[in-house]
DNA sequence: CTAATCTTGACTTGTCTGGTCGAAATGGGG
DNA sequence: CCCCATTTCGACCAGACAAGTCAAGATTAG
């Protein structure tokens, strides 16, 4: 049940990006820097974001990456769909694609299953990166509050 | 997220003995043949599940493999986690062996991952495999009423 | 022009998945 | 005590996948 390493780093990517804000593009050194992820990991994943259509690039010097779309208007899921593809545990509850199984109408586990995937969507796809974002600035503010007594 | 399909054969091989019952042991091709998984594998699955103490076997003519707990206080999320490990979908979020990463205290996600293994836990680890058996029989049971009217 | 930066695609290395196989140990029935 | 059905155990294997690495080229700002 768990995410790939990949994954997780594109949810972190797309994380920096949001948090530095579109109006200038960020360098993928910077990312992986303060991401710590291994730079030329970065380079083949934040390619396969563009083709995802989820961020653009501009070359050159003061190139860099930016997202494409707003980060209160992506979700977590979204991402690891994406990149992991479909979130269901086994295939025949995939919402996407699902893929029956051999046992057609009949299998025992078709609403368990059904129900660990549901439970998981409603986590990951309400999760915009925004959320994400405001979470660990109350995170940091309560922290500095409770430091600082 | 997935499971993978060894896990999935445990769940449905332990299944199958729950709802053979506990009166006789029930053979590996019998198990095989009913819940369609490889017998050779489910040989390795089995011992495997022995060895994790879920099952017992009896060797030689009428031998077979049986529960050694009741249906109703085995849940499925043990299964998984024995033969697929934590459930958490990152490490520093599992219950069972939490392994910190290098963000320490001030990572973004960890909030977000653990609300992600609660989502999972609160499935797995409330279902049993009698509550499996039992939602399955009265699945059955609508699906033959509703073709005898 | 040149330095900074992204682009592309091939390559590597190790681990995991999903099995298969053969021979040995064990227990019940005759 | 012997035979046969059955579990047991360890070895083996092919292919996919994960997690990176690398080199050379295209593009753009200044």
């Amino acid at each position: 049940m768990s995410v790939s390493s990949k994954c997780y780093y594109a949810i972190r990517a797309i994380y920096a990006l949001a948090e530095h804000g579109n109006a200038e593009p960020m360098k993928i050194a910077d990312i992986a820097e303060q991401e710590m992820i291994p730079i030329r990991f970065l380079e083949v994943i934040l390619g396969q974001l563009k083709g995802g259509g989820f961020v653009q690039s501009r070359r050159g010097a003061e190139g860099g990456y930016r997202l494409t779309r707003s980060a209160d208007s992506l979700t977590v899921g979204e991402i690891m769909r994406y990149v992991d593809g479909p979130i269901a545990p086994v295939d025949c509850v995939s919402q996407s694609r699902p893929k029956e199984c051999e046992f057609h109408g009949e299998c025992h586990f078709f609403g368990f299953w059904g129900r660990v995937r549901q439970a998981i969507s409603n986590v990951v796809d309400r999760t915009t990166f925004a959320d994400l974002i405001k979470e660990s600035k109350e995170r940091n503010r309560d922290f500095v509050n409770e430091w600082m007594i």
